[in-house]
RNA sequence: GCCGAAGUGGUGGAAUUGGUAGACACGCACGUUUGAGGGGCGUGUGGGGCAACCCAUGGGGGUUCGAGUCCCCCCUUCGGCACCA
């Protein structure tokens, strides 16, 4: 063995090894337990950064240790290769955005990634841009077409002006583009979606069945998709055949309502209008508020305004007349785009009634029976009795709810609903760099999918990007101009391309059996290996990527390809990484390069840094001083096997024999502890303190010369800590394996056991308080019986200075913690 | 506003069921090795006090022999959702 921790040269070895054992090459393996470890594959911008050094090292932990403990790992990775920044690089740089992106992943595979020593089998490697890929997204895509999951419809959509295309609900944060950060803009488009609505109930079903998933994210997944139930009433539309239906979640204030509020877009607000007075002003007012940006319109704090339309409702339950209003505040696309108001028991209606000076009813009534719709100052919606409420005059307004709805079904004016803030996910992309949609729109025929013979419908690739115009696709006539499959005659493609989030909602059941050529993944490989076990990735997916996968999981169950109902079993969410009180970013200029670390300690310094520094899923505080004290760790072990590993070499580790002996015991007590943190919640901060711990003590103990009767002590010492340290700094283990007279890979040997009998020391430290607070501190042989133990503390002087020859009312024994003496 | 998470030394962070607050590491100080620097090794390190002791886990109450941990009120920070009828 080296005298000097050398880590390049440990690193690339052990690298070459493992990529010429094939280590890590897994196949289904009935006779045993699986375990699918899987991190979030990342965008191969170019370069890796710290944030998936963290994400890879703690996933690699998990996966080794599994491996160490008798599992078959699988632990693929991939690329999630399509997207914007291909198509920009092309842009800017004219370089073709299929080279752009395969030169980065072959950069940061061979340069990056496989120098951090992660245990992947890269047999398994899926990259999503590649025609053996996409071709499925292809083929699902017709597939959810033929059951009505995927479908075209015109509507108001998400715009990003910069990046030229449109974008679904979930990426659209702050009214903002997720990706880079303009102002989102609406636009009326026909687009295709997927019916991810279809599964809104099973999706929020199932958020009390991942127990395994943090809950904060549950949380938000809940909220995103937000359940409401109520009752859908039809207005009568006083002097038309017409009808206006509106949702409410409070059928016990129908009674209150004293007017009707309808959304802008509403397309009953030209007929209602047509031939009256306030026509040309509700036109200004629905034009002015459609103008508006999205994001300004949805603001809450813009200012609530509407407009009478000159029309009258009858609200069914009492025949009274009520005004229509055309509101800012309502939205077309939820509920019916319609609502009745009720001033007295919603804010908003209130301060819209006060603004414009509507009636005020009060129709529940608060304990104090003191409601008075004059006074008032602000709606009441608490909960209380109904009056001025017909037939429902003193009922409880909660069974209230129930009883107005059973009365509005069996008039048939209504019927309860319930409604979703979840909406259809947009697919559709204006750009080039995606899956093809496979559709072919002929002008006799409509649209016509691609026949599955067909496919894939490959990406042409003389195409020009000029950033100007319409997408590279749409401007290709070679791609666009083609023949309908079913009459055969003139026709032209769909140009869109697929939203990306597509490709990574199922990349996880593909690396099942990444060479499938017959369907998107073999069904017994996905049977043997899947639900994924731990899923390891940003909270920044938590609705994005995290809902799609659940929602894709489901239609494939659904179309028999597997028998999963939830993609992931255990979720991880780990932290960002931080400096100087910022998430890393190149505006901040507070950037750690990985490579520069990984060059200059090693990657199982850069790897025991990241577990070191914070757990797992809190964010990490980078600090290059912290990385020196890794590194410090490292090399205190390899010192401490430099110089004992001759004299140890092939002998026996100490066993049962050796109970007793102090090393020996924080030997067993550190197996303890790390397999415990790792079983629990992956705490791999503690797990690599109580290591340290371990080491502290060995050093402690060989101080001294060492005996050559306690050589199998420091042995056991030696032996625990290279494998504690194996799925951590893995090249570093492997090596320290190597000195300790091994030939095989320390990558599957079991992990360490620990014996119960060789934890427990022949002595205790008892703490000695008096009223609570500590007095003294005694050390007392293991075993002494709770009246011994007692009498050892009222015979301590310190307690009987501080009792003060009092009579102790009360003495309070802890087995093996402590005395509490109360006077 | 609603929901969620979190507030512990100079710093990152530890503290199974309520039972020695501050493990481990960084930083700092001193010592040692060295011609020096760097590095290594060792010792110390929450605050106050010469000491006995006292004070300390965002703040204030409470329960308990005993509270970072449980209960109530409040403050702050971060994250999500937010005109959803």
């Amino acid at each position: 063995m080296e005298e000097r921790y050398d880590a390049k040269a440990i690193e690339l070895r052990w690298q070459r090894y493992w990529s010429d054992e094939g280590t890590f090459k897994v196949a289904e393996d009935p006779g045993r337990p699986k375990y699918y470890c899987l991190e979030m594959f990342p965008y191969p911008s170019g370069r890796i950064h710290m944030g998936h050094v963290r994400n890879y090292s703690i996933g690699d932990v998990v996966a080794r240790y599994k491996r160490m403990r008798g599992f078959n790992v699988l632990h693929p990775m991939g690329w999630d290769a399509f997207g914007l920044p291909a198509e920009n690089a092309a842009i800017k740089h004219g370089i073709h955005p299929r080279q752009w992106t395969l030169e980065n992943i072959d950069f940061m595979r061979d340069k990056q990634l496989k120098r951090m020593g992660l245990s992947y089998d890269w047999d398994r490697e899926v990259t999503t841009c590649l025609e053996e890929y996409y071709r499925w997204n292809q083929w699902i895509f017709l597939k959810m077409y033929e059951k009505g999951l995927a479908y075209k419809k015109r509507s108001y959509v998400n715009w990003c002006p910069s990046c030229n295309t449109v974008l679904a609900n979930e990426q659209v944060e702050n009214g903002q583009c997720w990706r880079c950060g303009s102002v989102v803009t609406h636009k009326e488009l026909e687009q295709w979606f997927f019916r991810i609505t279809a599964y809104a109930d099973e999706l929020l079903e199932y958020c009390d069945k991942l127990p395994g998933w943090p809950e904060r994210v549950l949380t938000m997944q809940r909220n995103w998709i937000g359940r409401s139930v109520g009752v859908e009433v039809d207005f009568a539309l006083e002097g038309t055949g017409e009808k206006l239906t509106i949702f409410t979640t409070r059928p016990d204030t129908l009674y209150g309502v004293t007017f009707m509020s309808i959304a802008p877009e509403h397309p009953l607000v030209e007929m209602l209008i047509q031939g009256r007075p306030e026509a040309a002003a509700v036109r200004s007012f629905v034009q002015r508020v459609m103008r508006l940006e999205k994001a300004v319109r949805t603001d809450e704090s813009q200012e609530k305004e509407g407009v009478f339309t000159g029309a009258y409702a009858v609200n069914p339950l009492n025949n009274e007349k009520v005004p229509v209003w055309v509101g800012n505040f309502v939205l077309m696309d939820y509920g019916t785009g319609a609502i009745m108001s009720v001033p007295a028991h919603d804010q908003r209606d209130f301060e819209f009634a006060k603004k414009y000076n509507i009636p005020v009813r009060v129709v529940i009534q608060n304990g104090k029976n003191n409601l008075d719709p004059t006074a008032m100052k602000e709606a009441y919606v608490a909960e209380g009795t109904m009056v001025n409420s017909g037939p429902f005059d003193g009922t409880s307004n909660v069974e209230g709810k129930e009883k107005v709805a059973d009365h509005v079904e069996k008039r048939k004016i209504g019927k309860r609903t319930v409604n979703w803030r979840l909406r259809d996910w947009g697919v559709s992309r204006q750009r080039y760099w995606g899956t093809p949609i496979p559709i072919i729109y002929c002008e006799s025929c409509g649209a016509v999918p691609v026949p599955e013979q067909d496919l894939p419908v490959v990406l042409p690739a003389d195409v020009q990007f000029t950033g100007k115009g319409m997408s590279p696709l749409a401007e290709s006539a070679s791609f666009r101009e083609t023949s309908c499959p079913k009459c055969g005659g003139k026709a032209r493609r769909e140009t869109d391309t697929m939203d990306t989030f597509v490709d990574s909602s199922w990349y996880f059941l593909r690396y099942c059996s990444p060479k499938e050529t017959k369907a998107p993944f073999d069904k017994n490989a996905a049977a043997y290996w899947m639900d994924v076990d731990q899923y390891i990735g940003g909270i920044e997916h938590a609705v994005l990527h995290l809902l799609y996968a659940r929602f894709f999981t489901k239609v494939m169950r659904d179309l028999g390809l597997h028998g999963g109902d939830e993609p992931f079993r255990n979720l991880l969410t780990q932290g960002m990484v931080i400096k100087d009180g910022a998430k890393m970013s190149k505006s901040k200029g507070n950037v750690v390069d990985p490579d520069f670390i990984i060059n200059k300690y090693g990657a199982d310094t850069a790897r025991l840094f990241s577990l070191f520094a914070s757990p797992p899923e809190k964010d990490l505080e980078w600090s290059d001083q912290g990385v020196d004290g890794a590194y410090r760790f490292l090399h205190r072990v390899w010192a401490l096997m430099h110089r004992f590993s001759s004299r140890v070499q092939g002998m026996r580790a100490a066993a049962a024999e050796a109970r007793g002996d102090r090393l020996f015991r924080k030997t067993h007590q550190t197996v303890k502890k790390v397999t415990e943190d790792i079983e629990r919640q992956f705490q791999f901060n503690t797990a690599i303190a109580a290591m340290m711990e371990l080491v502290n003590e060995m050093y402690d103990y060989t101080a001294q010369p060492v005996p050559d009767e306690k050589l199998p002590v420091v042995r056991a010492g030696l032996e625990t800590i290279t494998l504690l340290l194996a799925p951590f700094a893995p090249h570093f283990a492997e090596e320290l394996w190597r000195a300790l007279g091994n030939r095989t890979s320390v990558a599957h040997t079991a992990w360490p056991a620990f014996d119960p009998a060789a934890l427990a020391a022949a002595e205790v430290t008892v703490v000695v308080q008096v009223n609570g607070k500590v007095r003294n501190k005694l050390t007392l042989p293991i075993g002494m019986s709770d009246p011994e133990i007692e009498a050892a503390a009222l015979g301590d002087a310190k307690v009987r200075e501080h009792t003060a020859g009092k009579t102790p009312k009360k003495v309070i024994v802890v087995q093996g913690r402590l005395v509490n003496v109360v006077v």
